[in-house]
DNA sequence: AAGGGTGCCAACCGCACTTCG
DNA sequence: ACGAAGTGCGGTTGGCACCCT
């Protein structure tokens, strides 16, 4: 059994003040990312590192897109949650500006919502079906799992992208990731 | 004006994956 | 090859703000 990341030390909690921001980014903007788990003790916050690198991630980071979402950025995320599911990490990464954390947030609070008003299944993208939450055998004996339940639906045997192409054929989104420019 | 309900978002938690000695 | 440490990801929750009665 693993330990907590922050057992030993006793660290904040909850809401960040802006002292710690501060603190937070001035450390970041000498040192740079990376070493979370030292990055508290050395900028002075009584924070777990995990801490740090979620709200650097997901709220300072100075290239970040803040308010609302776009109608064009809505409907990259369907696109994508189509076919990608819960892959908030892989969505985000396709939305400059945007992080996993809002991308998620703002599927789980609009997104959802708005697919089953226009009467889609917004685990799956089908018109008027829902699929049962636990793996099911279908007719033509494909096993599928429900692509919002856990990480592992594009491993199954019929991945979201093949099964959901029925209600998206005209997506050719280029999914290919670049290696990061080197100097 | 007050209390309850609801929505939203920041942050936490636990697990999986990766890296390193 | 293996285990420990570090990091990343997705699900969930806490709390604040707003709305309705």
């Amino acid at each position: 059994m693993r330990k907590p990341c922050c057992e030993k030390k006793e660290t904040n909690k909850g809401a960040w003040s802006k002292q710690e921001d501060q603190k937070l980014m001035d450390y970041i903007q000498k040192h740079g990312e990376g070493c979370w788990r030292s990055l508290p003790e050395a900028a002075g916050l009584l924070r777990c590192g995990k801490s740090c690198r979620l709200r650097w991630v997901n709220y300072l980071r100075p290239d970040l897109k803040r308010g609302n979402f776009g109608e064009d950025e809505e409907d990259l995320i369907i696109k994508l949650h189509a076919l990608l599911g819960n892959r908030w990490s892989l969505i985000a990464g396709r939305l400059p500006g945007r992080t996993d954390n809002e991308v998620k947030n703002y599927w789980n609070t609009h997104l959802k919502r708005k697919l089953v008003q226009l009467g889609m299944d917004p685990n799956n993208h089908r018109l008027g079906l829902t699929r049962p939450s636990k793996s099911f055998v279908s007719n033509n004996n494909h096993t599928y799992k429900a692509v919002n339940s856990n990480s592992q639906a594009l491993n199954s045997t019929s991945d979201p992208a093949e099964s959901n192409t029925s209600s998206l054929p005209d997506l050719n989104l280029d999914l290919t990731i670049g290696l990061p420019l080197m100097d």
